[in-house]
DNA sequence: GCTATTGTACTAAGCAGTTAATACAACAAT
DNA sequence: ATTGTTGTATTAACTGCTTAGTACAATAGC
């Protein structure tokens, strides 16, 4: 999975975001080594001082830890993860069901299109 | 309702964003008159300027039509209007289903979330 | 001890968004 | 014709984001 980077959002922003749910998902598994910044940087393309930014708030929100010269490591607590990816679900939810709201539909509706939205995906 | 301005993306896009759902919704009904920009301006609290690049943004979307004197008016297709009304709908429909897809959920789950969400809100 | 790797800090520059202040253009109302 | 309302344009200044370049700090590995 690529890096997407949108114009109108603070780059970092997005970058942190994106790996919260590559360590939430296992892509980085619980545990494990993480990648360097200026690996991660070359990855996506940015600046490493925009990385950076990204690591700090992904330390700030306990994902990753960070040594001196061993680099970071995501976090062994599973709890903690599997929390935070239904904890972002849910978030997500609420924005779409008050996005939806705010255009006039109700729940029901909303179910509905989920029921017939890309109706091509066996998931 | 009220503005809500969130600072991590131009404050012009977002108010662009909230007037069209005002505009689809009916608040501002279709053929009927349209607040200037410095009025608009002072109910958000942003500079005229910014509420100007807002109004360029709904103009090039066809939801109004500026006269140089007598102000703005919004649009009279009212079919128009029904559909971007439905269009913003499917679109936050797919962007949801497309998050919540990289959490790992599929879209029985989400629906399940939907159903799930607010209880409390008969709608 | 030396070296390479990693995280971290700093400065300078450029760009976009926002605000403030001002001025102009068009025309309805009188 | 004058006045007031509306849209529009311009300029300057400030702030935050991003990049570039450089340098320093800590320590694992040799």
């Amino acid at each position: 999975m690529q890096f997407k980077l949108e114009g109108s959002r603070p780059i970092w922003q997005q970058l942190a975001e994106q790996l919260t749910v590559r360590i939430v998902t296992g892509v980085y598994p619980a545990g494990s080594h993480f990648p360097t910044v200026r690996d991660l940087a070359s990855e996506a393309g940015v600046n490493p001082n925009t990385m950076q930014r990204a690591m700090a708030q992904l330390e700030n929100d306990g994902l990753v830890i960070t040594n001196r010269t061993t680099g970071r490591t995501v976090t062994d607590r599973e709890e903690v993860l599997e929390d935070m990816r239904r904890q972002l679900a849910l978030e997500r939810t609420e924005e779409y069901l008050n996005d939806l709201r705010s255009l006039g539909f109700d729940r029901a509706e909303a179910a509905e299109m989920i029921r017939g939205e890309g109706e091509n995906n066996g998931d």
